[in-house]
DNA sequence: ATATTCAGTCAACACTTGTGTACTGAAAGA
DNA sequence: TCTTTCAGTACACAAGTGTTGACTGAATAT
């Protein structure tokens, strides 16, 4: 407050922790401390799942993953910071591990999504819907993939394109045994399934960076996301394969 | 004077290099060196663009903007590093010049393809090719803007943000002066420009993920790019604007 | 000719970083 | 019961970080 006599210090990045941090040493505060049953194996996922905890609440705040350090990570997870090689060998590693679980729930979103039983208008809103809700449950997993989808690992880099691929290409399998968008090889089922992920990774981003609170600005996204998608399954109808 | 309570904390970022950097000094090589006219001005700007390029060339190896130390990018540009203060307060600061010197380019590629005269069915092939071109020749600049688009500074995304939307809203215009696509409400080309950009920049990105020498795939991903934008220009034509 | 400006240098500061080695003590195995 | 295992700790180290303040000397301004 009044000691700020010193010139107006630009905002530095991200960085925002918030704590002021005192704390000379490392504080271990989850260690092992008091609740619940203490086997060896389930006390070690506990703490493995606390540093990606970790790791995922510091990129909250606008921080992209490879500015991350171990100490933070591990100081945000309430441990040592020679614990970490408990779990992990390598930030990369705990990245990878992330990607993972990630896609794990994004195949989750898929399979729900899948089951609609709706008429084939409503089908883009409906999944849009979905898709919606599911990004803010997972907010903080969504925001690692799309924004490390081309951050600073290509370690992770490659795992993610590998999961979204992936994800492409159910959504195409999908596609096809709905029966939508009869007449289209597999081939291009997938190119196009590869536009709408992309679409859907974009919106994600553009949505996870207005603050939770600013409704007008978030109805606007999502209309701008559902005719978007109409646009690109408006051309896939159209779309004729040479032959 | 100046009670020297620097409450300074903030400012980490990772530097997981994993090079050994043997120099152990900060090594002025570019300070005031042989060649040219030593005017003030231009041999400022002449750093200052050291500077700049340092930045970009450390992260040509798939490293990410907030992972690079103000050191770093000192000892790249042959300067020391109190020096950059000379420049820029930040290096947010240095991130927002790259940024507006991307969006120049950009708006110059954009006045190329422009004036295509090339018949309607060509143009997309024609403008790709153009596009094609132009993140070989930029390459750099074309993958900082990619890949901190959704990076760690929230400043430098919310300029990339400008920058791209300022880009999508000349084509929009572009569009509707060339009288494609006619019929549509400038904000519906707006919508439907803004996916063309997103897609023309994952394109970037995945593009520039290939080692340069793999040529197969680069034509691959070229034809995967024009497919995608013949389906959105394809739900272009026959979208319906409600009134 | 003289004074001023200011890009770049130098040395030092307080601090964070990743990682190695040795230790501890409770859980698991015998 | 005794022994082994091993998640988490404590301490230390070399190396890197951003930023400060004082200094230098050539290009400018007077």
């Amino acid at each position: 407050m009044a000691t700020s006599v010193h010139p107006k210090k630009r905002a530095k990045r991200g960085n925002r922790s918030g704590r002021a941090s005192k704390a000379k040493s490392d504080s271990p505060s989850a260690g092992r401390s008091s609740d619940g049953p203490r086997s060896r194996a389930v006390q070690k996922k506990r703490t493995r799942s606390a540093l990606m905890e970790a790791a995922l609440r510091l990129m909250s705040t606008g921080r992209s993953y490879t500015s991350l350090s171990l100490r933070e990570i591990t100081r945000g997870a309430g441990v040592v910071p020679t614990s970490f090689y408990r779990h992990f060998p390598d930030l990369d590693e705990l990245g990878l591990a992330l990607v993972e679980e990630t896609g794990l729930t994004l195949r989750r979103l898929l399979r729900e999504a899948r089951r609609a039983d709706v008429p084939p208008i409503r089908i883009i809103a409906h999944s849009v819907e979905i898709y919606h809700q599911y990004i803010r449950e997972h907010r903080l997993h969504i925001l690692f993939m799309a924004s490390e989808r081309w951050g600073g690992s290509p370690l992770i880099r490659r795992s993610i394109r590998y999961e979204t691929q992936h994800f492409a290409t159910e959504m195409a399998q999908d596609l096809r045994e709905l029966n939508l968008l009869p007449g289209l090889s597999m081939a291009t089922l997938q190119m196009i399934c590869g536009l709408v992920v992309n679409t859907m990774l974009n919106a994600a981003s553009d949505f996870l960076d207005v603050p939770p609170d600013q409704f007008q600005v978030e109805e606007e996204l999502t209309e701008n996301f559902v005719r978007q998608l109409r646009v690109i399954f408006l051309g896939a109808t159209q779309w004729k394969d040479k032959v």
